[in-house]
DNA sequence: TATTGTTATACTCTATAACTATA
DNA sequence: TATAGTTATAGAGTATAACAATA
């Protein structure tokens, strides 16, 4: 009788389902280990968004980057400790303010993101290659303008 | 220069980018607060994939529920109690197997989830009615499909 | 011998607090 | 006085290992 509880059906509630099924930690689990895999062993769920901040917002002090990012400063100065020893960032001084300390990232820094990013990009586009022309692009459309303006999600 | 890497701009690159973002942290914490808010204690982030499993699947052992969901059978069993003590879930014994002990959401654990579910979806719902129409009942039907049939979403 | 539920333990990731240096 | 970076500490959440009971 009641032992499976009846959905909500409007858009809304599909969405919602959706992204509860998303954000599951094995979910995730998944989904990084294979954008890191065979990468160098600093990169893993807790440093990524460091590195992939840093290549979207461009050098930036701990303190604005953990703004940026929605972590602690002080978890974004040990994960740029990891990523520094790997030399996939690097520390310098901010000619502006001598308090602050710039993370950037180096060269290889550089090439693991784009690794990172184009391997997780092939792989959606490979499977997206099976939908109906259009239809991909305009997913794409609705899920930037949902993530931009939506609810809890910009 | 290089400051900002180019991001990749296929639908497939724009999509990875996104999820990026969603799975941040913080954009977790955001949606289970507002998502729990006001309902009982032992719901939050880590007891939701626990009671909703439920709701979702039906009635299930500790094992089963944790490969359904993609824990480990210590952790439901951790996060069962809690829902229990709080009597939205109860344990009763498995008439199949004496070694198993089934876990059922109770009367207030449906409404429970019922209130959660009809919460997130509102709030979806109210933002995609600003939406062109057509639009977000097409977004969603896409989102299933990718959350089936895509790559490590399944 | 395998599997269930449970508990103790260890590990990871994060936030808070405290410290020094600089604005 | 406020904010920067860093480090020590504590908290939350999970997996692993081990146990007794049952298949």
């Amino acid at each position: 009788m009641h032992a499976i509880l009846a959905r909500v059906t409007t858009p809304g509630g599909e969405i919602a389902e959706i992204f509860g099924h998303l954000l599951r930690r094995s979910t995730r689990d998944h989904l990084y280990a294979r954008l890191t895999a065979g990468l160098d062993g600093s990169l893993d769920q807790a440093t990524y968004p460091v590195i992939s901040g840093l290549a979207r917002y461009g050098p930036r002090s701990a303190a604005q980057l953990a703004d940026d990012i929605g972590l602690d400063r002080s978890v974004v100065s040990r994960h740029a400790t990891r990523l520094a020893q790997a030399g996939l960032i690097e520390r310098l001084p901010d000619p502006a303010d001598r308090r602050a300390i710039l993370l950037r990232l180096t060269g290889p820094g550089q090439q693991a993101v784009r690794q990172m990013r184009a391997r997780l990009a092939a792989v959606f586009d490979e499977y997206l290659a099976t939908w109906p022309p259009g239809e991909a692009a305009r997913f794409a459309a609705s899920l930037r303008r949902l993530s931009e303006e939506g609810p809890f999600l910009g």
